[in-house]
DNA sequence: GTAATTTATGTCAGCCCATGACAGATGACA
DNA sequence: TGTCATCTGTCATGGGCTGACATAAATTAC
């Protein structure tokens, strides 16, 4: 790797670590562009060659986060139930957030910390994640061989945003503290649906019809 | 009501009506502040004393429904079990939207429309929802006589969120379509919950305990 | 009906986020 | 070393949003 790109990789970095320090101490919104910049001595406009708003730079790592657990439930095997690859892949992710170094580990706490307290950020979470949801109720409904304008794969990713919002959204927490969180949401899931909840009724009895 | 009070009236609907036009017609980023007042023969600074910013004057529909759907939900007898009392609560909110002057059903399926095809509208709703969240869970746990930072009335309430979503989410309808997708919604989800699954467990066996 | 009070509105000035355009500096590569 | 691509800084601009102050209008009191 170029010293170019390792200089790029450390200017960004530095710009995350800069700007949510910033938040967290001054808040977000009374945190500018310029303080931002100056603490990283570049100037205001390179921030935006970086990040193409205030917002992105908070969410950058919630944003890759949700990347690879898109990844991870590509990965997941068909023969899996909608809803266990996405509470498989769902694990898969945050074990592969406790397993980065530190530096990254403390800078993804401070993001969701951050993210938690300002309902700006919130809301930009959750944007974050209805425009993923498309791609979302896409794989669902292929593996349930419906198409993705009907209602159930709709109904499951919706349910599965909201068992990930609790686990992301509640409690100032470590990586690990939230890894337990989402084993009990999932235990309470499981024990709220019905077996093959998350699979279309099959129109046919089992054994035989028209 | 005074002359003050319906002029105040007048300008907010014109604001509203001007806004939802231009955002439809030039879409929402397009339209600056200063088009919309023009339109009123406003100042843009009236605007903001009218609506804290851009985005409030296309969600205000919205956060009145949403307040209308809270106060139906505190009507709802005690006894409901939880899911049963936010379903009702939803279907008595959609009925209350079918009978309004139709004027304000007009402006409703224009907000909702507009709503739909702008991700920054999207996540605005998205934010309002989440900041009523809180006195959701409050409400729900008090039903199940648990602690709002228990699980439970967190799961139930993200569950109910995320099929709310889905009716106000998807498809150009009308109000009286939006109402059927609600009823498909619930029924699906009827299908998909075990009996008993809003309430807490029973920790006592039925016939007696210490 | 007039005066005093309250309240809505307009004007002006300013901060901050965000973007386009251009020029200079710096790393990549022959 | 010289050429090229790319990153960066500077400048200018538009638009969202807010505070301060003055004006105009409606409400209230007399």
């Amino acid at each position: 790797m170029g010293l170019r790109e390792r200089k790029k990789v450390q200017t960004r970095n530095a710009l995350i670590d800069a700007a949510l320090d910033l938040f967290l101490t001054q808040g977000y919104e009374a945190t500018t562009i310029d303080q931002i910049a100056a603490e990283v001595d570049v100037s205001p406009r390179t921030f935006f060659r970086y990040f193409a708003s205030k917002e992105e730079v908070a969410l950058s790592l919630f944003a890759d986060s949700l990347e690879i657990f898109l990844g991870d439930l590509a990965a997941r095997p068909d023969s899996e139930p909608p809803y266990t690859a996405l509470s498989q892949a769902m694990r898969s992710m945050v074990g592969a957030l406790q397993d980065v170094d530190p530096a990254d580990a403390a800078r993804f706490v401070k993001a969701r910390e951050l993210t938690e307290s300002t309902s700006a950020l919130l809301a930009g979470q959750m944007r974050l994640l209805m425009e993923n949801e498309k791609r979302l109720v896409a794989e669902v409904a292929r593996r349930q061989g419906v198409g993705a304008d009907d209602l159930l794969p709709q109904f499951v990713v919706s349910v599965f945003t909201g068992i990930g919002m609790i686990c992301f959204g509640s409690g100032k927490q470590h990586l690990d503290v939230m890894a337990k969180r989402l084993e009990d949401v999932l235990t309470l899931a499981d024990g709220s649906f019905r077996p093959g909840w998350d699979l279309p009724p099959a129109d046919v009895s089992p054994s035989g019809d028209a």
